[in-house]
DNA sequence: CCTACCGATCGGTAGG
DNA sequence: CCTACCGATCGGTAGG
C-alpha cells in the first residue's frame, strides 16, 4: 500500500506509451507496471489523456526553456550549435518522453494539440532567427530559411527513433558529428 | 452490396491508420469508412494486423525498388541525389502509407518486425555505399559514414510529419533544396 | 489506496 | 457481402 508520486506514474507511463503507443497501452497495464489497480490511478489523474498531456507538455516546455537560454549575441554558428546540442541532449536523456512527444502529440484533443503546435512554432523561431542572422552576415548560404529550419530539425528529431543511450555511440560524439554536418549544410556554397 | 477490392480497403486503412494510429483505429471504423460491416472485412483479410503488414511491406518494397534502380556507375553525388529524390517522392506521393510505415512498423509482431528491419538495413546500405564511394574519391569529407547515413535519412524521413501535397511547397522544390543541403553537409570541409 | 462494477467497444467467428 | 453473436477488455465511477 505504498503511495506513489505523480512523477513516478508519469515516468512509467512514458515508458509504456513510448514502447506500445498511447492507444496501445491500457490503464490496467500501467497499473500493473506500478503494482496498483487501474482504478487507483484516478486518484492521481482525472483521465488517461491527462497523462499524455503532462508528458508532452513537460517535454515541450523543456525544449523551449533550452532554446530561450541560448544567448543571441553569439555567432549564428554558435547559436545553431548550441540549439542543436541542447535538442539532442533533451532527446537522448529523455528518450521515452521524447518518443511520446514526437509520436503521440497528434492524439491530443484539439485545444491541447493547438497549444503544443504553438509552442513548437515558438521553438522553431529560435532556429529561424539564428539561420536568418547567419544569412545576413554572409556565413550561411540559404535561399529558403523555412526549409532549412525544417531540414535541421528533421535531422535532429529523428534521433529518437534509433539512438540507444547504452550503445557504443555517445551523445557527445553524436552531437559533435551532427553539428558539423548541419553547419556544413548551412554554410556550403550554393 | 458492391464488392470491394483489397487495394481499396488498404487505401482507406492507410488513411485511417495514418490519422488515428493503428491501435486508435477499430475494424468497425474502417468498415464504416468503406460502407460495410466490420465482419465483412474478414473475407478480405484474416486479421487487423494483416492490413498493417500489407501497408508496411508494400511501402518497404517500393523504397527498396527505387534504391535498386539507381545506377552505381554515376558519381556519388548523383547517387545521393537520386536516392534522396526517390525517397522524398515516395513519401510525398504516398503520404498515408509512408506515415503508417514510419509510425506503426514497431507494432508488427516480432517475425514481421524483423523482416522490415532487415529490409531497412538493406535500404540503408545503398546510402552507405554511395557515401563510402564519395569518401574514397575525395568528394565527401565524412569520418563516420554510418552516422552520416543516419543524418541523411533522418532529414528525409521526417518529411512525412509536415509535408502537405496540396500546399505551396512543391515536391520538386523540396527535393531540390534538400538535395543541395545534403550534398553540402557531405562535401563540406571538416 | 482498494473492491466491485458500469456500459461501451474491441477483434474476431459462425453460418448463411 | 450480411446478421448475430462471442469472450475479453476498455476508460472510468461509486463508495469506502
Amino acid at each position: 500500500m505504498k503511495m506513489r508520486h505523480k512523477t513516478e506514474i508519469l515516468t512509467i507511463a512514458g515508458e509504456l506509451f513510448s514502447e506500445r503507443g498511447y492507444h496501445g497501452t491500457s490503464m490496467r497495464e500501467l497499473g500493473r507496471a506500478l503494482d496498483m489497480k487501474s482504478a487507483s490511478l484516478y486518484s492521481h489523474v482525472k483521465s488517461k489523456e491527462e497523462l499524455l498531456w503532462e508528458i508532452i507538455n513537460h517535454t515541450a516546455n523543456r525544449f523551449l526553456e533550452h532554446a530561450r537560454s541560448v544567448p543571441v549575441d553569439i555567432s549564428p554558428e554558435q547559436q545553431i550549435a548550441s540549439l542543436s546540442r541542447g535538442h539532442l541532449e533533451l532527446i537522448a536523456q529523455n528518450l521515452h518522453y521524447a518518443t511520446v512527444f514526437f509520436h503521440e502529440w497528434k492524439y491530443l484533443e484539439a485545444p491541447l494539440h493547438d497549444r503544443i503546435k504553438a509552442q513548437s512554432e515558438e521553438y522553431e523561431a529560435f532556429f529561424y532567427r539564428a539561420i536568418e542572422q547567419g544569412v545576413q552576415q554572409g556565413a550561411f548560404h540559404i535561399t529558403d530559411i523555412h526549409l532549412a529550419v525544417r531540414f535541421v530539425l528533421s535531422s535532429l528529431n529523428w534521433t529518437y527513433q534509433w539512438f540507444e543511450p547504452e550503445g557504443d555511440l555517445s551523445l557527445e560524439r553524436l552531437a559533435e558529428h551532427y553539428i558539423a554536418l548541419i553547419l556544413n549544410a548551412l554554410t556550403g556554397e550554393p
